[in-house]
DNA sequence: AGGTTCAATCAACTTTTATTGATCTATGGT
DNA sequence: ACCATAGATCAATAAAAGTTGATTGAACCT
């Protein structure tokens, strides 16, 4: 009677923690879900996910685009990819780093069959 | 360079601090997205508003429902209706708490904006 | 080999969030 | 008035996240 919403999904919580945002176009599990929502709740990160949207940047053009600590930058990095809202890739002594944009997708529908939950059939929301 | 997408609203970052989602259809300031996205981040939040898809209910009933102490019922609805997520109206005695569904689409669409800032012109994501 | 740079990781510490139990206020019933 | 119940709030504690500086390892260059 009241889980009309899917909110968790067993079947798919057998992900890799690290993972990237899944084969192709399953619905999102309620726990990569939440990774994802804590991911993006904090400033710096968004900061992070602004500055990769015109493209790959190593970690040190990073630090000075945002003005951070290497150290601090790293973390908040390991954060977004372990979201796997970006993703890591070596070349030479770099490692530049890119949006994962299908994550932001996934997030985007969850919340939408999350909002659409509400308003639509049985008892009305108001 | 790096300004495309539109991540901090100045012009409307003077919404109160407890503010409703807004007035009607106004993009949504990041500071109020990401307060959504933190309130959002939690899992007996998510149940929270999982509980309340099927309507109203009054924090007696969310404490029986989720099998919850009081006080940290208390504390995550707060949490909930600051960042916009529900409301709460009063009846007698009880207090009942509702979705705020408008807030959850305007999230929605704020990620959807993000996700669609990368893949789009200029240089490509990869 | 030795030196240098990029970036991850670790340990100590600070700050923020969440939990618990107690108290306080408001409402309704008797 | 008194008592009971619903629920917010507060103070103390616990746990989680974020910060800082130092260390480490890999890749490159002489």
């Amino acid at each position: 009677m009241v889980d009309r919403l899917v909110l968790a999904d067993p079947v798919l919580s057998t992900l890799e923690t690290t993972a990237p945002p899944g084969s192709k176009e399953e619905p999102l599990a309620e726990d990569q879900a939440q990774r994802l929502l804590r991911a993006l709740a904090e400033p710096i990160r968004l900061q992070v996910l602004a500055a990769l949207q015109n493209g790959e940047r190593c970690v040190c053009d990073l630090t000075s685009d945002l003005d951070l600590g290497q150290s601090k930058l790293s973390f908040h990095l390991k954060v977004l990819k372990e979201a796997g809202l970006i993703r890591a890739r070596q070349d030479g002594r770099w490692i530049y780093y890119g949006l994962e944009p299908a994550s932001l997708l996934l997030l985007r529908d969850w919340l939408g069959e999350l909002a659409v939950a509400c308003q639509s059939p049985a008892p009305p929301c108001s």
